[in-house]
DNA sequence: CGGTAATCGAGACGGTACGTCATGTCTTACA
DNA sequence: TGTAAGACATGACGTACCGTCTCGATTACCG
C-alpha cells in the first residue's frame, strides 16, 4: 500500500513526515477537483504542497496512484450499508449515499481519468478495482446473497448482472453527464431494475 | 465539420488531398487500438500516415478530435435497428450490433480516454456527444415511442432512465472490464432490464 | 537575372504581371522596413500584396532574392558620383548620397541579414556583390584610377584597402548601430582616411 | 549572466551539471562553424550535446545567446594587448591577435547572425555589445588616451571615428568576405589609418 | 552524545510530446 | 501560360510535464 498503514518495526532514521503526506493528498485532491478542471500537474502539486517533487515519488509511484489515495481519502467515508431486512432498502442504503458522495462534486472527469490509466496499466488497474470496485461491489454481493437466504430471490441470479444493472447506469450518468446524477435517479434505477421496465402482468 | 462533407461549388485552391485524409484517420486508428496500448502521438500519427503533422492540425483541433473521426470511420457502420415488431427485438437488434462492434476490439481505454476529454473540455464534449452517443439514444428512443404507441408501454414510462439501464451496463463493462462484455451479457441486460432482478409473482 | 528585362520576342500565353510584381517588391519593401523590425514571412508579403505565394516564387528563387530586389529598388536610385577634379571631392560625391540613402531608413538590420545569406549561400552571395557591393566598389576603383592617372596618388597605391578604409567604417556602423551614422561621419572617414592614402609632401 | 560566476553561498537545490553546460557549449560551437554551414538547430545542440532541450532553455534564453557563449569561450582567450610605448606597436597588439583568432574559422557568418539578431532584438544586442564590442573598443580607447597622454596625439583627436576607422575595415571583410582577411591587411589597415590619424611633421 | 540513516526542500536533469510557424512546392480553377 | 487560392511536406521552434537525480539540511534511532 502506499500510503503505508501501521508502522510495523519502526525504522531507522528520519520519519516520514505525516504533514507532508497530509499536504501533498489535500493539494492533489483541491487540484482534482478545481473548476478550471485542467488536469493535475506533479509540479503543481508539489508546489501547492511546499513540498519536493522528490517526496511525493517516494510514495506514490504515478500521478494516478497519487490521485486514487487523494479521492479514497474522501471516498472511504462513505456510510457502511445497513441490513434493512429487504433487498431494495438494502441497495438504497448501499447506493444512495454513494451517489451523494460522488454528486457532491464534479468527480466525473476525475473517474473518467483513472479508468483511463487503468485500461492503459494493468498494476494500477488492480490498485483502482482493489480500491473503488470490489468493495463496493463486495458489499452488493454479499445484499444479494442475504436476499437469496430470504428467499427473496431465486439462488441462480445472476449476481454480477444485476449488479452492472445498478452500478451502470449510475457510472454512465456520472462520466457521460448527459443527464442528471442525484438520489433521485438512484431510486429511479434501483425500483426500475428490480421490477423491470415492462409493466408486471396482472 | 472536420471530414468536410459534399463539395458545395468546387473552391479555388488546391483541393484537400483526399489520400492524406485516409492516411491520417487509418493511422491514428491503428496506434489508438495498438496491442501495446500506449497513446497515440501526434507525431507517430504523422510519420505512419506520412503527413505533416501541420495537415493533421489544419483539419482536426486536436488529438482527442482525430481520434473521434478515427472511431467514427468504423462505428458509422454499425447496422441500423430494424422495427421487429415488439420492444425486445428491436432493442436486441440496437444493442447487439453495438456491442459486438464494441467488443471486437479493445475500445475501452479509447472511449475512456475521449470521455475524459470530454468531461474537461465542453466543445470536444458536444462533438462527442453529438457523434457516439446522441444517434444511438436517439434510436433507442424511437424504439419506445413505438413501443408506447402500440400499447406494449404505459405513456408515462421514463424513457431516458430506461436507456440508462440499457447502455449503463454496456458501457460499465465496456470501461471497467471486469467481467465478459459479449452478446451474452448484451441479451442478459435486455433481459433483466424488460422484465426486472425480482422475480414475477404468478 | 530575376526581375527580368525586356520581353524579348513576346512569349506565348498570359503576360507577366506587371501590377503583380510592383505590390510584391513594395510589399517586400514595407515590411522590411517596418519598425517592428519582425522578419518578414512570404506569407506576410503575399497576403499583403494581394498575390499568390507560387508567384512570387515564379519570380524570385527565394525570400533573400526578393529582398535583394526590394531594396534595389530604392538603392539604384543613388545618384552616379561625379567628376569634381579632386580624389576628395569624387569620394564625397560617391559616399555622402549613399549614406544619405542608407541612413534614411533602418536598413542596418536588413543588410545584415542579406550578407547572412549570402555567407551561407554562395550562389545569393554573387548575386548580392554583384547589386549591392561591386557596383559601387567599381564607381571607386574608377575615383582612385583618375587620382592616380592625376598624379595625386603614386600608381602603387592599393586601392582595394583604401576602398576598405573607406566603405568599412561606414559599414561598420550601419550593422553595429554603435555610434551615429550620419553626413559628418562620412566626412570624418573620408578626411581621416584620405589624410593616410595621400601621400606627405615631404 | 547565464554561464555563471562564482557560486556564492552555495545554493539550495541540486547543482547545475557543468558537464552538460560544457557539452551545450562545445556541440553548439562545433554546429555553427560546421563546413556545411547550415544553421545550428537547438535540437541538434541538444542530440548532439547528450541533454535535453529544456535544459538548453534553462540557460540560455535563445540560440542566439547561447551562441554568442559558445564563441566567447574561444573569443575570450585573445590576448590582452600589451603596452609596447607606440601607437602603432600598441594597436598591432590589439588587433593582430584579434584578426588572427577571427581568420582561424569560418565566423563570419555567425558574426552576420549575430549582428542581425542584434539589431533585431535590443535585449540581445546589449549583450553582443558588452561581450563582443565594448570590451576591444575599450582596450582601443586606453590605447589611444595612453598616446595623448604621451603627447603623440593631440587631445582632440576623435578617437570613436579613429576606432571606426581600424575596425570598421577589419569587419567589413570578415563579413563580406571580398577580400583576403589576413595579419598583412591588418597591418595594411594599421598603418594607413594610422597615416591619417597621426598628425603631420612640419 | 556522536554516529548512522532515512527523510525532507529545492531544483536541475534527460526525455517525450505538444501545438505553432515559416519555407518552398504543389495542385486546382479561372483568366 | 499566368495567377489567386490554398493544401502540402519539412523541420525548427519554445513550452510543458514526466519521473529521476543530486545536493545540503533535518530529524530521528542507536550505540
Amino acid at each position: 500500500m502506499t500510503t503505508g498503514g501501521a508502522t510495523q518495526t519502526r525504522r531507522r532514521g528520519r520519519p516520514r513526515s505525516d504533514r507532508a503526506r497530509r499536504a501533498i493528498l489535500k493539494a492533489a485532491e483541491e487540484l482534482l477537483l478545481a473548476p478550471s478542471g485542467d488536469a493535475v500537474s506533479m509540479d503543481a502539486v508539489a508546489a501547492r504542497a511546499g513540498v519536493s517533487k522528490a517526496t511525493i515519488y517516494r510514495w506514490w509511484r504515478s500521478k494516478e496512484t497519487l490521485t486514487l489515495d487523494a479521492l479514497y481519502d474522501e471516498w472511504a467515508t462513505a456510510s457502511r450499508p445497513r441490513d434493512t431486512g429487504s433487498l431494495r432498502g438494502d441497495l438504497l442504503s448501499l447506493l444512495r449515499p454513494w451517489v451523494e458522495l460522488a454528486g457532491r462534486r464534479p468527480y466525473g472527469p476525475v473517474i473518467a481519468r483513472l479508468i483511463t490509466e487503468a485500461r492503459t496499466d494493468p498494476t494500477f488497474a488492480e490498485e483502482y478495482q482493489a480500491r473503488f470496485v470490489q468493495p463496493r461491489r463486495e458489499a452488493g454481493r454479499a445484499i444479494f446473497a442475504r436476499s437469496i437466504e430470504r428467499g427473496e430471490l431465486p439462488p441462480d441470479t445472476d449476481v454480477e448482472v444485476a449488479l452492472d444493472l445498478l452500478y451502470g447506469p449510475l457510472y454512465h450518468r456520472l462520466l457521460h453527464g448527459h443527464a442528471s446524477f442525484d438520489d433521485r435517479f438512484a431510486r429511479d434505477v434501483v425500483d426500475t431494475a428490480l421490477a423491470g421496465i415492462l409493466p408486471r402482468r396482472e
